[in-house]
DNA sequence: TATAATAAATGACAATCTGTCACTTGTCAA
DNA sequence: TTGACAAGTGACAGATTGTCATTTATTATA
């Protein structure tokens, strides 16, 4: 987490920082980002990022977290629409990301670039966690009744599956340079597959 | 892919040398690991590092498709002793992984880091192609008939979702420092959820 | 208002690493 | 023996990181 002199920081230093970092952090993945570049930038000096940040992973999981909690709303507006249906869900919501446009290679290169540190931090918007506010509300706005489920753990399992699954689709769209067309058909294949099963009845 | 000058090496030295990069990459994932520690350690002059790789990266994926090969064959023995029922074969290959001790931390530091070039390293274990001499064998290996598919398209697409679903537990194990009992046990449950389907029929 | 105490800003610096290149050494065939 | 080509070598420039002693700003207090 940023210390707290970054949060007492001016907006508009804020603000440039942000960017500064952002646009790093778009030119290349995490780990050929380099500070020198962000404060060139952000023109602050070398000591003062170190004011702000631990290091150059703070700066990007701040970031990272910002753009998790804006999609975040974004599922659970499309939950609501869909009833909770989470297979029409995941779809709508598969196309909002490849779809993004504004953070497009800053997700490309996180995309690519896939820890479980990072890997983590996106699947928050799929669970009930500390961080996420909207703790039992994602879990309850899911029509369980359509899920082949009998308790909470099968649940979270599911939910497990489901996004590794997007995710790992959305990663092949930038990997493979598949046009939005075939990411998404190769999506709703693989959905459905989950959906029905692997094996046959 | 290593320069020819690598491959020329007498074999002691040879040796000496990814002895020396397995213990730098076991230390360290890829990013954090140095060519300075393998130089140091193999005893050998700066310059000939580069007359055998192209650089770090080079090494790395030399050392990990050395292991890929290694396990592939053992995919294959798999499930051949399983008369290609995939689901049984998996979750006998998933405990194999995570018993595996000769590369423990080489292994857990490649999970951790899991970027798309390495990802997909790994999966080619489950698909036929170039570098995978055993073209159309673990194809045809697969009993199909217990498989909810119609074309060669769905069997990727199968293929691809176990495997990603496979790697997402084994990296989770290793991230949440689970015991092999207790991964074992979610992979299971995820197995089985895939095999019947996410939805209630 | 003056002064002390606390917080923030700064940039020079040591330590480290990377990839290159001119040069040396080794090998092998004519 | 010699020449041509392959391999080996290590010093070096360029770049980056995190730190720290010092300066500057802010806030509280007498």
């Amino acid at each position: 987490m940023p210390k707290i002199t970054f949060y007492n920081l001016p907006d508009n230093k804020k603000k440039m920082l942000i960017h500064a970092a952002k646009k790093e952090f778009s030119r290349v993945p995490l780990n050929d980002a380099s500070i020198s570049n962000i404060i060139k930038t952000a023109r602050i000096p070398r000591g003062s990022f170190y004011q702000y940040f631990e290091d150059k992973e703070d700066a990007y999981f701040f970031l990272l977290n910002e753009f998790v909690i804006n999609i975040n709303d974004n599922f659970v507006l499309l939950l609501k629409k869909y009833d909770g249906d989470l297979f029409e869900t995941m779809i709508d919501f598969f196309q909002l990301i490849i779809e993004e446009e504004e953070n497009v290679t800053f997700l490309e290169n996180a995309f690519l670039n896939m820890t479980y540190k990072i890997e983590y931090t996106f699947s928050k918007i799929f669970r009930d966690c500390e961080s996420n506010e909207n703790i039992k509300e994602i879990t309850d706005l899911i029509n369980t009744s359509g899920l082949n489920i009998s308790n909470d753990r099968d649940l979270r399992h599911i939910m497990q599956i489901i996004s590794t699954i997007t995710f790992r689709n959305v990663v092949e769209k930038f990997g493979k340079e598949l046009s939005q067309q075939e990411a998404l058909s190769n999506y709703i294949i693989e959905i459905n597959l989950l959906k029905n099963g692997l094996a046959r009845k």
